[in-house]
DNA sequence: CGGCCGATCAGCT
DNA sequence: GCTGATCGGCCGA
């Protein structure tokens, strides 16, 4: 590993390469879960979680991407990049939502991280929350998990391949609960793909955003 | 320009 | 379950 990486304390084994990115949103939204996600702040502090709770988003005929019909502009020029860059974007007028772009280059699409359950920097994400709340909760939704990890727009275009600021590793370790399948959080009117079962999550884990109904254990109770 | 809407969240009913 | 907050982006006139 090079000095500058070995400074700030990346590992190249475990580290995800482009090759990992370089597939289609569906494979890649069913592989992060459970990768290590690291953001490492100005300053230096480093602050990672697990990835619990993500999204696909398929490409150009995905009515409910960003992407949808071929949509490109300014905000979501990254879309069309090279596989393994960060797209970020703004929303609600408050809120961003981070992404990993994937496929081919010139083909728009991405994955959404939706929620990490955090493992390290515990006090420095409650800080960035600004508010008092569980460390399971701290991460739990993109709009969360951006405050959390102080992830904006100047991290748009980020690449998770060589960037000293965000990337993921691979992480052994146990997974505690089986990765499950539901239909996507917030969507609006966009037929089929609105029901369409492109959210990956491990079932049972406290930092998830939103139990399914197609989950809910028999004789649990609502939540 | 004007107007609408959103890959959300928190707080209340 | 419902709704207000809050504003950049986008599209249509």
């Amino acid at each position: 590993m090079s000095q500058r990486d070995h400074a700030i304390g990346v590992s190249d084994k475990r580290r995800l390469g482009r090759r990992f990115f370089a597939t289609d949103a569906e494979t890649l939204a069913a592989k992060l879960i459970g990768m290590k996600l690291v953001r490492v702040l100005a300053g230096g502090s480093r602050l990672e979680g697990i990835v619990v709770e993500t999204e696909a988003y398929l490409g150009v005929h995905d009515l409910a991407s960003h992407a949808a019909k071929g949509r490109r502009t300014l905000r979501n020029e990254t879309m069309y990049g090279r596989p393994g860059l960060a797209y970020v974007y703004f929303t609600y007028g408050m809120h961003h939502c981070v992404n990993v772009v994937c496929g081919a280059e010139g083909e728009p699409a991405a994955v959404l991280v939706r929620a990490m359950e955090p493992i390290g920097g515990v006090e420095l994400m409650t800080r960035a929350r600004g508010r008092d709340v569980a460390t399971h909760e701290l991460c739990r939704g993109p709009g969360n998990l951006c405050r959390a990890l102080s992830i904006d727009r100047d991290l748009d275009g980020e690449d998770l391949v060589t960037s000293t600021r965000l990337w993921f590793e691979r992480c052994k370790g146990k997974q505690a609960g089986p990765v499950v399948r539901s239909p996507r959080i917030g969507l609006g009117a966009v037929g089929k793909w609105r029901s369409a079962p492109l959210r990956w999550l491990i079932d049972g884990n406290p930092s998830v955003s939103r139990v399914p109904k197609a989950v809910r254990r028999p004789g649990g109770g609502s939540r």
